[in-house]
DNA sequence: GTGGTCTAGACCACT
DNA sequence: GTGGTCTAGACCACG
């Protein structure tokens, strides 16, 4: 298997936030070059139809460029990915924060939770 | 119009997420009695059946209780309206911490932002 | 036309019995496909809707797996179906062993009736 | 409480049946005068309303007669009575077969399961 | 082509 | 009047 999909939700929606955030944090650095679709597909254990979808849309927005037929290329202009970066980041604080608003839950409590979360190396299957 | 959904998820799935939310911060209390179907659809601008769904589910899982045709209840257990609180806030830690990590955001940047979305009452609407 | 449904007692639910017992029985085998929603509900003579909404719950109990855009599957456990099939066959003694004493038969009639529908192939319409 | 009733099947339907089947079992004698309405709700633990729906039915198919203001009594025919309870025997094996033949459930098995109910009077809540 | 979602509207039973 | 069921039909997402 490769990734583990949240239920209820579109597998290309998905992909195309995790690829997203693979340019967002530097994995793939601006301009450089994407694997095959197949490849991607492969790896996420997807349909290359699915991983085709997300690329598309990503492509829609500006964050990849196809350069012919060499390929899907990552945004080469920095400034396009930062700006993604910084919305990314936005959407994350606004959307925890109206949920942990909606849950009720007290800054104490969330404070406490991310501890636990400590963003260290940990499986998360086996909780 | 009442409610903003986001798009590309189903509309009874964020129905149920928004009920639960309300249970699990006590905005229902435990045995109390929910408004009508056709009352809960309107608020929320949605189709009866679209509502009747996600009640139904929330009643599979036990969060809902339907008293015949006297209406449908808050689970009048605490405990399970507990664990269910205990299940939300774990998968929302858990699903923030994984996007932290995914990002690859430093836990500086998130108190930096949560600091900015410090739980006050602002409009999320014009950022 | 399809299947002669009980009056009184929700289509939906008369399918779920239908389809759990077939998978009980093994005439679905444990990981086999079955038939696509709209095929199902024309041969049942159903509305698919309906038909979906009996599948869905037996999903939800586990006995039925949806492989994304592949179709439905029998649950391929077969300790699962194991199990429900003593669930169904416990559930149905008891109710036979409840209405036999509701109506004061004898077993020795019980006996009797049995032996008249001794398990042979026959019409029980023209009766 | 009172009864307790299958789930998925009105209560009306539910409470016919427990009705007629006192009276082929002979708890009712032809004849006699049943308990008033307001009684038997009470003691079914049900609404009014729902017992006398049950219960006109049941004189609509001729196992009760009102007599004018005096109450409801059960049919004073003997034969009439006798064949009811025949023709419940009959639909309680066919049913029962038929459910067998479905599930697949050899004659063996149904032996055994109807050993252990043994039509003593045990209660079946505590299985 | 598959299952899933949503809407609209009707009817029914009454947990 | 309440929740529940069913139908009809359209659209979409997924692969």
């Amino acid at each position: 298997m490769g990734i583990s999909f949240e239920s209820g939700k579109p597998i290309f929606l998905q992909l195309k936030e995790l690829i997203r955030n693979d340019i967002a944090a530097g994995r793939y650095r601006p301009g450089e070059k994407l694997p095959g679709v197949r490849d991607l597909a492969i790896w996420a254990n997807v349909n290359p139809n699915t991983m085709q979808k997300a690329l598309a849309d990503l492509e829609a927005e500006g964050l990849l460029e196809t350069h012919g037929t060499n390929g899907r290329f990552v945004c080469s202009d920095p400034d396009v990915i930062a700006k993604a970066r910084k919305v990314i980041l936005e959407d994350l604080a606004r959307q925890f924060g109206e949920k942990c608003r909606q849950i009720g839950v007290s800054p104490a409590e969330v404070a406490q939770l991310l501890a636990r979360e400590d963003f260290s190396e940990r499986n998360f299957e086996n909780e």
